[in-house]
DNA sequence: GTCTATACACTGATAGAC
DNA sequence: GTCTATCAGTGTATAGAC
């Protein structure tokens, strides 16, 4: 649940009754948007006070702790969308719509998130310990098994002669990064290839979602 | 020139006879470990001087301020990779092995620095305005002149009908995005695929160095 | 050049009034 | 629930002895 981290030594029922829950919302949103700017280190709980237009205090009333708040911030962000992509390819779709599918997810996802995985891996390096133990009690995340009818289907595919021969876990890998990348490199790609043409970059980025499955899909199947 | 941010007030012969080069590189090397590891933010001068070995005023001493080492400790790492890069991606080399060697130099240069573009991309994101600043003092990494040799090859080939019709940009981030990946996503990859097993992971990498090229070969030449 | 001591600023967090 | 005031801790940076 949302607001389950709620520290407070008053009554429940009164608090939900009150108007602490758009507070909550607010707080969130506006963390999340400098967390995912600045970094869980570069980020100034002051920052995140003004952003939402509230006082400081309130940010520890609401949360306790700048790790709190991370933490919460970081489960929000991934609690829709992975459910979403371990349904699809966990389904019985064929493997070239389930490669066409990941790939548009998750660019579609970026789109709305462009920093998250910034945001994810930066945190990873700067403190491994720290997020592997928050990701494990974030469902699915870390976890391969929703992968598992996919991984099948490869091999499926490899005994039939469908596709040629390769190794499951470089045909993920390459799926994810051949997605992730452009937002990762964000900045340097829109600087470097697109003279800071915002436009143009969203047109490279919408054009992907139909190139990139077909880069993967070419290199894969025997013909 | 490595030791020409060095700020003092004495003279300046007397100095280079010290034994202070010692102690720069030291420190650098020291900086960059901390950088690299907790990103600008999070790095402490202190945990800095300590991995030195030497007082925290030192590293004011010799760098003056925690901005000026983490642009010097910028710059020394990308001084010997680019140079190299941008030489052979000029030369007259056919393009399926300017493709292999780019491949290829990325990986190793990775394994040397694993940490380097997590690092560069965790600080592009976080402080966007400073680092490109620092980039563009930086020869080349910003650049995209070095890969105008390669961009007319690709021209070529698409002319020649020996790849098949695409963006010169796409491929270009393709191979980047598919040799940097593994090292930016490097803690799960290694938790999700290898359960932490270094030795596995490293194989996986250095397999890489040739599954990639192949990857991408695959996909664009036209059979 | 290197160290100790210390100034100064800032940040996360708490106490208490309303 | 929200605010003001304030504290304790930590970080960068500097002064000055050796």
């Amino acid at each position: 649940m949302l607001y389950s981290l709620k520290y407070t030594s008053s009554n429940k029922y009164k608090i939900m009754a009150g108007n602490n829950k758009n507070t909550e919302e607010i707080i969130l949103a506006a963390a999340k948007k400098v967390f995912m700017q600045k970094g869980k280190a570069g980020a100034r709980m002051q920052k995140i006070a003004e952003e939402a237009g509230i006082n400081k205090s309130l940010l520890h009333y609401y949360f306790r702790s700048k790790d709190k708040l991370f933490e919460t911030v970081f489960r929000d962000t991934f609690k829709d969308f992975m459910p979403k992509i371990a349904e699809f390819m966990s389904s019985d779709l064929p493997l070239f719509e389930k490669i066409k599918y990941f790939i548009e997810s998750y660019i579609d996802m970026l789109n709305k998130n462009p920093y998250i995985f910034s945001f994810v891996l930066g945190e990873l390096n700067t403190n491994p310990e720290n997020l592997v133990e928050i990701m494990d009690r974030v469902t699915g995340i870390i976890s391969e098994d929703y992968l598992g009818k996919f991984v099948e289907q490869i091999m499926e595919g490899i005994k039939d002669e469908e596709i040629i021969q390769l190794d499951a876990r470089d045909l993920i890998i390459n799926m994810i990064a051949l997605s992730v990348f452009p937002f990762l490199a964000r900045p340097i790609i829109l600087g470097v290839f697109f003279q800071n043409d915002l436009d143009l970059y969203n047109k490279f980025l919408e054009r992907r979602k139909k190139e990139v499955p077909q880069f993967i899909i070419n290199s894969i199947r025997k013909k």
